[in-house]
DNA sequence: AGTTAATCGAGACGGTACGTCAGGTCTTGGC
DNA sequence: GCCAAGACCTGACGTACCGTCTCGATTAACT
């Protein structure tokens, strides 16, 4: 007698969506994918870490890169706020800091880099990162157009580059050469976009 | 008799290393990994492509992201040059945008992207697209190290950080925003890094 | 507006078993076994097309089995009396072929194929099979009988064994040679079982 | 240390079949069929059984059934000889007794039902069973013709329906009524036939 | 000149993951 | 309480690639 019955770990909700299931799954995409890096992340593992028939994962989403997508801009939401600090210097320094304070987790960096290569591959987490990122980039971008109100940033400045230059210190670092995104590397980003922002040469 | 013996397309070399193979096998490489994207790049596909046994892939490269890489750094070899044109701004500017030219091929970027998806996931195209982009990062360091010199640059500036709001533009375009790589986007970097650089705030 | 609504083709008898869909279920495995066989025959398929929900079926049917078995058995009810034409040979001609015009049809045919497999693997159609076979043995048992009354079987003779020689040469066709079941058939079957019947050899 | 290394139980042979392992399949077929009946019987099953992987099979046989099909087909091989003891009742006689006589062993007669019913579904199988069983026929019919020379046989039998009223009864009681097929059981079919054979009724 | 040795194209092999399909269980909401 | 509907977990299916192995051929290097 192997008392086997106390299965029932999570409610069945008859013909409709179970809600649970799906926060299983997502739940457990994000730890296989921190823990164990995406040549683990097979849809057998995620069903299995979530204790949930691999049926649901595909009845739910149309590819495996849709749900490390959906995993991850789980986590990655309600993360850095603008800040308001008084001045324009300290928006930035804080936006910046925190950006990067989001990815001093090892995993989290991680789990990144596994979604920035999926979406490579996949279309659907493409467009999550797609549009992720140019929220994200519409919220910096605003907060340079309120320093260019404030005569922090000149007019002739390009607001998109200069977003793009921050963003992309903060994803080549994760992706590429590995580099430090830490409050020191946060600070002399933020100084030298500072200088980039108040003098357009030329 | 179906006259199909007029096949032998590729010299046999005997016990010696046949280099023919080697680079038609990186050169299909390229090809599928351009034409047909990074689900399409099987180790079959790169031997039937270049037709050539799958063991004579597995006999020189450990991995497939070591044959990718090799064939990406294969064609990226010897393209921006450090130019000199007399000034600092003059020389950033050339090699920013010959930097950027070298992507304006969408099979480039394309190519690129599928470099960088396989960095996360194969160690040995991680080392190389490590190695190649240290090389890069370098060559620019210098040209900033020579600006310094020159009091172009401020001897306040982070010049690792100069080189990755760069080389961050340019990656950062071709993963994730898709923006353009083009000779008015090189200006406009040039630009606001040329103010990074002159002056530190604070 | 698709104008789907015209849908209740059955009465709804709330909660008291509803024994059209009973039989809808039945006539509709009856008609996927003869028209799609038996890797059609799913259990999708029969509520489908029974107009039923899967559920309906498990809470009166313990197995695919056993839901065959029944449809079977419903086709096959009352078939085959023993007639009585004065001789035994003529009542024996008649049975056997009676017997064999049943199966005339190839849909019956195929449709008793398909029960004698699912009778090899699910326990419930095999008890069906079983017991409708031994009803039909005694009913031909009894008919054997019934000529040694009259001294046309010899009382050496093996009942038995002469019932599974008759029913033998049916299902042998049936399920292995696929040789004829028609009239010439019957009548030569008939002729050796009375030459088998009336003298025992040794 | 895992000391996995003592794992090579099978010589690989390179770019051409390896013949152990289609024997290995084959075995690994009879023997799942037998010890786990047809429930059991899956791919994953039989290529555990076998130490291959699933691919050699789908490589070597159309489905499932042709497996099955081959596997049986290769036990029953020269089974059944037709001896010659100097009359056609004692050859008639060990022909059927050594036909019975193979059926002996329940796992035997459990895989025989399962292949029956495998033909049922599946062409392949099918197949081998139509002609294993015409072979067989053929066989036991220049039996009858023999003794037909003899004047053992009618000149008026009916030589098809006396050999199928013989394996009738072997099929009809492996399948269906599940009765014995012992010494006595063949001792009685035979006088059965011989009577059956020896005089044409009408 | 004959032998040895390494490469090559080819393709079977033991595996792992895929995405699909069917089975049997469960719950909802309507009757 | 019965019913249609459909989500759920499970597990087999057949396919695609992986990385390894062996073959027979070809040629270079060594005897």
């Amino acid at each position: 007698m192997t008392a086997d019955h106390a299965k029932p770990r999570r409610q069945h909700t008859g013909r409709r969506r179970n809600d649970a299931a799906r926060e299983a799954i997502l739940d457990a995409t994000f730890d296989v994918l921190r823990d164990r890096g995406v040549d683990g992340l097979t849809i057998d593992a995620i069903a299995e870490a979530a204790a949930v028939g691999r049926q649901t994962i595909y009845r739910w989403w149309p590819s495996k890169g849709a749900v490390i997508a959906e995993a991850m801009a789980r986590r990655a939401r309600a993360i850095v706020p603008v800040r308001d600090s008084g001045s324009f210097a300290g928006d930035l320094k804080s936006f910046i800091t925190d950006s990067f304070a989001g990815l001093e987790d090892e995993g989290m960096r991680r789990a990144l880099r596994q979604l920035a290569a999926a979406a490579q591959r996949d279309e659907h987490a493409a467009q999550v990162v797609r549009d992720f990122t140019a929220q994200r980039r519409a919220t910096l971008r605003a907060l340079f157009a309120q320093g260019a109100e404030r005569g922090d940033v000149s007019p002739a400045a390009d607001l998109g580059m200069l977003v793009e230059m921050a963003y992309g210190v903060l994803w080549y670092r994760t992706l590429i050469s590995h580099g430090p995104l830490d409050a020191g590397a946060a600070e002399s980003l933020t100084a030298h976009l500072l200088a980039a922002a108040r003098r357009q040469v030329r």
